[in-house]
DNA sequence: ACAAAAGTGTTCTTTCTACACCCATGG
DNA sequence: CCATGGGTGTAGAAAGAACACTTTTGT
């Protein structure tokens, strides 16, 4: 360990995979480039960390200044070093993926005067650098968490029908599931709190409102349970 | 994304937390620092990224230098980057970890005139910088690896009884296991090659050699049948 | 012959999967 | 009254958990 090449340190970036739902469909932020290498190209929202920020609070500055989104739940996914990368220079980017309610966030693009748009996970545009992969690393690890974690709710309004979360489950895992089946273990699970209300403006039965309780999920962790669709 | 911080990037580090079986333990190589802050201090091995390397070589030609290791199983775990957790300036560390299989390792510390040795997960010192935190992460999913990934195997040497198996998991996993309903489930699956060899110098009766058959486990992967214990 | 660990099946319980009809509402 | 999705239970299959004795070998 030592300081002699404190001169050619690698550059660090941070840079997020933002999900959210568009009903039915999985969709993700990206942000049209108006910069030199792969100029007009889509890439992740993302930039260098300060020197005086840690990585998540870069992460939620970057995701801020470049796409206007605040209070998202954010992970960190894994950090991408490649010698090649970037043709620039040397640079180290740690990815986050985010989750967002787009009820909550409808109007999103263009804070910065930059092209924000959202796109369909099976349906994506070339990025630039390495960023499909890291997309692709993102996607992979929603699939995953989302079977055994309760961050499904992330992308949803407070309120939904289990018809919504069953729709949510399915598109991310990219399967269908047993309408009963779903609803007996979810709500077995005890996790969900069923509230008076119904769904408005639908041509048929309205659905039954249900919203996360992330305290009773804290005791079933607690119990030893684990919440596993 | 602007360049105009250009002078103040953070310094970029990899430490790895390697892992060792050394039966019935499962232990941990840490290096104790002769350098000044936390000097005396354990450490995990590790040191700065160079500018023409990646992070997984890095991390590699670090184990190499610090500790005599090569050629191990490495993972990435999480990168670290809260303000201060180096007491000079700003550091990110990328943390990795490493099984390594002991039998072929037996002779590692000093390798750098340096002190190194292995510790007891459940019995550790103090450790430099937020190291404790790493060998936490790394441990936790060591754990949740083991469950779904043929990892245990890198702990073992190549040929070994299945009560040697059965006690990784244990160890790491930190509970009994049935001995036949583990030797029932992993001889289920197929991915153990039945040697026709026998343990040697044991006072009892000698078991079974076994030996992982990768090839094998691949294919039970594109079966779609996944590694469970 | 004894100590020490190897090796081996069955039963019960729990979880998972597949599957079809009536109901409520809005248009 | 009709179209649309909401809401509900059961039976069979598979997986998981609990459990004890005989065999082999070295000393």
């Amino acid at each position: 360990m030592t300081w002699s090449y404190e001169f050619s340190r690698p550059a660090l970036t941070v840079d997020c995979v933002v999900f959210g739902l568009d009903e039915p469909e999985l969709k993700v932020l990206l942000i049209r480039r108006d910069l030199k290498p792969y100029r007009g190209k889509w890439a992740l929202p993302g930039g260098f960390v300060h020197v005086d920020e840690s990585l998540e609070d870069g992460a939620r500055r970057e995701l801020r200044e470049e796409t206007g989104l605040e209070r998202v739940y954010l992970e960190q996914l894994y950090t991408y070093g490649d010698v090649d990368r970037d043709p620039r220079e040397r640079v180290v980017t740690v990815a986050y993926y985010a989750l967002v309610k787009l009820s909550d966030h409808r109007v999103v693009a263009a804070t910065d005067a930059r092209d924000a748009d959202w796109f369909c996970v099976h349906d994506l545009p070339q990025l630039a650098f390495d960023h499909s992969r890291i997309l692709d690393a993102a996607y992979h690890r929603l699939q995953n968490k989302l079977r055994y974690e309760p961050i499904g709710f992330e992308l949803l309004p407070k309120k939904f029908t289990l018809r919504q979360l069953q729709g949510l489950y399915e598109v991310i895992l990219d399967r269908t599931l047993d309408k009963r089946n779903f609803r007996k273990k979810i709500l077995g699970m005890g996790v969900l709190e069923e509230l008076d209300e119904t769904e408005t403006n639908v041509a048929h039965r309205a659905a039954r409102l249900y919203r996360f309780n992330p305290k009773q999920y804290r005791e079933m962790i607690k119990r030893g349970v684990n919440f596993e669709i």
